[in-house]
DNA sequence: CATGAATGAGTTTTCATTCAT
DNA sequence: GATGAATGAAAACTCATTCAT
């Protein structure tokens, strides 16, 4: 039972259920970056993006939920990333395939680090161990596909370091000078490894 | 129906001190890692120790600072184990320190898998910044000594990334045959990375 | 994940004012048997009769109104059932009023089962009482008019006591033989008592 | 994390648990009685108790924990009677167990209405009806030995009438005189009709 | 009349922490 | 030292009700 207690003017009422959404995750995202998953509150989600606790409620379930949608929603742009670096390095040089995947992940990393932050939490799922095992068949495609005579397996393991290696960086906040520095390292690192082969 | 159960005498909780801290922190680590920090209760930390909670507390004042503790306990046992390593391969072959190096970081990490799952919390306290720290400098140390004509810096970077390194086959529990391939992996693309030298 | 629904196209919705409350209410009677009066949500009201929650609003100003109008409907009916019987079997013989009535009451029940439901909520409010006050009193003058030697008095004690006998094969749903068994049982009890006079 | 802010004294805390679970279950009976089921919040139910919501779920897990427990032992006090009852009345004449157990049900009723009132809750779950079961067992085994000629089924059709029965004079509170007249009116009737035995 | 997104007070439930014994 | 009953702040979640369109 709402009973009204200072009846403030609501806000303007015509953004669409999709910003509302957008809204939320948005908030959502920001909030586990900053506190983790655990440490934040609905009522944090809701606040910040400007909402009443049970319009956040409205959309989603859950907390779980909430980290759920956020997540795939990140995973979706990352695998349409993969996807359309597959199609436009057809056919390219192993080496710059190689290059250009390191880019993408690095600035995805970067760029979503909520991406991380949920992927990892304890206690996975169903659908989070679905979400790892995509992309892995994603990146492991796209070594398999530029360097043909990859011995079986390599490509797998390949794919599941090297997004690992590129969530490295995102530890040093604050040292900036660091941080490029260890993405060159790992850049170079990478290179020479694949460069060398399979022993 | 759930009703008070009936008070049933204990046993002896003979114990010394030392002997109940330490059960204590094998009970924290254990759920710690089983169901990450937040989702793990003090209740359950005193219960699986055979300690009442009251007990818990006359030992650590917060449930942070049982993580505090177990953290602390490992990283001494890391930085004991590389200060041995140093002293033991003082004037040894580059690449037998790193390989050394590797297998230790390997094992610890394998071994203590609480230690990254605290250590990696959101939320950095001073105390947890100044652990990274002080293994950053020890690693730093490590690789410095090993390739005297390591350029400026590199010994830091590489520092930061091997510890790293070392968690990405923590994630492939019931994966066994690829974990170890992870790991040969890993250690193949460290080993050409520190042989070519710096670039 | 749940995101907000596509707003799908909606049916027109041209039933008459009055279709449209006899559907709310209609849907109401069911959930409140089916769940209770507690248990059921205005929202589910609203759906299963194919309205928004909106439209409810715009006909009834709370859940208890709800509650209310359908009540004071199935009361509306019942007592009409009731004068309709009083009229028919004026200068019948008593025995034959009493089947009658038995048998009024024994459909009106299985056939209204929210009748009940509601009208037997904690909290009874005015309207409550007033309901079955009316209801008594009409039982009450049936059985007057039926056995005019009946002392004082009996005549509302068993107004008060067969509406009750006769929700007593409700609970028996799915024990049909059981159910019919003691609707029969009670058919009976009570014809002897009547038969019997006052002792 | 609870930080004190007005640092209370604590009231004394020698309170055996069993008292501690009996005063919960009282208040609770108390106020599924005034307000129902549904109305009762656990908080009210841990204040009237003088206890903090905490303490309440202390010893039960969830608001139907409460209502279970509370109506288990209601049962079980019924089911002690019941048996009580059959031993001391063995070999009496029938028409003297009818009373004995007519006045055992019609007590029983009146001083303990949370029992009715939890017992017909919408929704019945598995241990409600096997409540209602053990009941119409001991009633009919009652029955059945007081009348050995009852026909085959009517001691379970009393069983499941008797106690309904019973119930009726409960909504008549305030209306004393009429509720002893009903009382005295469904003895009659219920007499008349096991002495006429089976048609 | 009709709609349904939005609201927020109120409820259930959890759990770190305290303290009298 | 050891205990565990007791506490209550805080978090997740529900749903009757409103109102701009």
């Amino acid at each position: 039972m709402a009973v009204a207690t200072v009846p403030q003017p609501r806000a303007p009422q015509q953004r669409r259920g999709h910003d509302r959404v957008a809204a939320l995750m948005a908030s959502a995202a920001e909030l586990f970056v900053e506190k983790g998953f655990d440490a934040t509150t609905m009522t944090e989600i809701a606040v910040r993006a400007g909402a009443a606790i049970g319009t956040l409620y409205l959309f989603f379930p859950t907390k779980e939920a909430v980290a759920q949608a956020v997540l795939m929603a990140q995973a979706e742009e990352l695998s349409g990333q993969l996807y359309a670096l597959r199609e436009q390095t057809e056919g390219m040089h192993a080496a710059t395939i190689a290059d250009q995947l390191f880019a993408l992940l690095g600035t995805f990393m970067a760029t979503h680090p909520v991406y991380s932050a949920l992927l990892d939490l304890p206690g996975d799922d169903r659908w989070r161990r679905a979400m790892r095992a995509r992309r892995r068949g994603q990146i492991a495609a796209l070594f398999a596909q530029a360097y043909p005579p990859l011995p079986a397996g390599q490509a797998e393991r390949l794919a599941v370091i090297v997004p690992q290696l590129m969530r490295i960086p995102l530890a040093l906040i604050g040292e900036k000078r660091l941080r490029d520095g260890v993405l060159d390292e790992l850049r170079l690192m990478l290179n020479r490894h694949l460069e060398a082969g399979d022993g």
